[in-house]
Formats: structure tokens, C-alpha cells, sequence
DNA sequence: ATAAACTTTCAAAAAATATTGAAAGTTTAA
DNA sequence: TTAAACTTTCAATATTTTTTGAAAGTTTAT
């Protein structure tokens, strides 16, 4: 496998697991292909690398920029803009995580809070309701809590701590 | 608000939730059912419950039993089947993180070693390949193994060790 | 002020995904 | 063995999501 085949796979594989995690194709892809890119590319670029159209590319580029993930570069000398996709793939993680955290697990635990907290009028299906809303609002707060301090501040204790036993 | 809303709210909320995650608004609906329902119930209640024809729901129970969160249950005397989800949330997110990881991460990891371990030929835009999939491979790998071994086996060390920080 | 170079928007078209419902299949009781 | 009770399957249909492309918008150079 050289360069070509293995770029090409790269690229697929990222756009597919994108669709399993709700982010469509075109915008997975795009971000895959500017964070294996040595260079910044023009939307043009873009386009042709992943044979889409031109409103398809701007759509999704502004998608990954509303992300957080991919940023506009000035080019000097050049009319036309670049985009270049964060590199860091830890910070990638942390951007990622926050963003998710924020649009899907907010909304969720709030509904969560709310419907655990109806009055109790004794019966056994409002029991249960309340019940395993309860627990589920527990386990979700504390998973989405789990998952930002990792990414974030302790990011180092906790990593390093966790690394021992992963070993 | 009570029961009959907070019901509604949950099971909508969560098959939205779903549907973000790639699961389909019946299934995740379904569930959610299941989830607060005191007693088994039948496919005739669940489409019933939900307004669902007989073939979606034939298929998403077989789906929610192929995850492995919802069982057959046999009520005596009857002769239609029964359905129950699993109710402890601590075993849930054990399973669909097993399933997930074995689903979506473990294929992806395969092409990010394959992907990375291809022949540098010294260009510039390969070493890039090589070095962005390497460092995309090691953070897959570290979250997925972090993820399995905090619903599994440590659970209760990590937990605990964790939970201090949150606090 | 003009026009060329470039980007964004959005209605229409295409593609992907989910749902229906009725026919085929299966199981159980008598 | 028959038929009633129930479940599964799957082609057709409906819905949702994504993509296109051309018109409208913006920026820059002169």
C-alpha cells in the first residue's frame, strides 16, 4: 500500500465512522483530508480532492469551523481562502468532547432532571418512571463528568493514574 | 406535569438522543419504553404505545435484542411474547460500550495500524500520513481502553478515585 | 465605480434511511 | 392435521438527510 490507496482508505474509514456518530459524510471527510494535510487547502482544492460540490464544501467547511476544528489561514499572496484543521489530536479530543457534551448531553440531562421530578402519586408506574430517570440522569451527569475532566484540567493525573492500570 | 407527560417527554427525548447517536428513532423509542415499564410487554402494547406498525417494531425489538438490552421474557399463560429491558443502567452502559467498541472502534483501529504503518518514502505529505494516523491510533486506542475499563472490571477503584474530582 | 475572484445561500434533486402492511412463515392447542 | 394466534420478512412507500448548482452576495484590485 503506498501513499495514494493509503490516503484514500484513511479518508473513507474517517467519513464512515463520522456516520455512525451522527456527522455526515462530506464534513467527516473533509476534516480527515486537511488533518493528514502538510498544507493548508483552498476550497477549490477540497472539492476536487473529494469530488464534491462547491456548496457542499462551504457548508461542511463552516460546519467544522462551528466545531472548533478547522480554522481559515491567511495565505499571503493569495486571494482565495485556506482552511487547515487543528492538529493536535488531543486537543482535538478536548474540543470534540466539550462540543458533544455541550449540543447532546446538556438537552438530555435537563429533560432527565425534570422528569425524574414529577410528584409521586403512589403508583407503580410513576414510581418506575421516576425511578430509572433518576438513575439514568445519575449515570449520565457522571459519565459526561468523567469524560470533561479527562479532557480538561486533571487531564494529566488522571491520565497518567489511568495509564498504569491499562498497562 | 405528570405521568402521561414526563412518559411522553422521556421517550421522545431519548429516541432524539438516539437518533444523534446513529440509532434509529423506533429502536431508541422502544427502548425508553421498555426502560420504564414496570412489567414485560407485549408487541401489541409497544406499537400500540407508540403508533408504530407491527413490522418496525418486530424489527427494532429484534435490533434492541441483537445489542443486547432487551430479552424475551415468558409470561405464563400467555402465548405471545414478552419483552424486558435490561433495567440496571450500570450494566446498560456496559453493554453498549462493549458493543460499540467491538462495532465501530475496533474496525477503525485496524485501518488507522494498517494506514500508519505504510513504507515512508521520505515526501513530506506520507510523513504526514504516517504521523497523523500513528497519533489518531494511540488516542483511539487509549479513550477505547479507558472507556471498557471503566464499565468493567476497575470500575469501582476508578470510580471512587474519580468521583473525588468531581466533586 | 467596475469587474473579476471568490464565497455563501437555498430551492430543487438525489440519495440514504426508516416505515408500512400484507403475505409468508412459525408455533401452539385441540 | 388443522386452524388460530402470533411473528417475521420484504417490496413498496414515505420521510429525512445530503448534495448539487446556479443565483445572489461579498471582497479586493484597479
Amino acid at each position: 500500500m503506498e501513499y495514494k490507496e493509503a490516503k484514500e482508505k484513511f479518508i473513507s474509514t474517517w467519513g464512515a465512522l463520522g456516520t455512525l456518530w451522527g456527522i455526515n459524510k462530506a464534513m467527516a471527510q473533509i476534516h480527515a483530508l486537511l488533518f493528514i494535510s502538510p498544507d493548508p487547502l483552498s476550497m477549490e482544492e477540497v472539492m476536487e480532492e473529494l469530488g464534491i460540490s462547491r456548496g457542499n464544501a462551504s457548508m461542511n467547511l463552516r460546519g467544522l469551523m462551528d466545531w472548533g476544528i478547522v480554522y481559515k489561514v491567511n495565505v499571503p499572496g493569495e486571494r482565495k481562502e485556506f482552511f487547515a484543521s487543528e492538529k493536535d489530536v488531543t486537543e482535538l479530543a478536548r474540543i470534540i468532547a466539550k462540543e458533544r457534551s455541550r449540543r447532546e448531553i446538556g438537552p438530555t440531562v435537563r429533560v432527565l432532571k425534570e422528569v425524574s421530578s414529577i410528584e409521586d402519586d403512589g403508583s407503580k408506574k410513576t414510581q418506575e418512571l421516576i425511578k430509572k430517570t433518576k438513575e439514568m440522569h445519575e449515570l449520565v451527569e457522571t459519565a459526561d463528568a468523567m469524560l470533561n475532566r479527562m479532557v480538561n484540567q486533571e487531564q494529566n493525573w488522571i491520565t497518567k493514574t489511568l495509564v498504569k492500570f491499562l498497562k
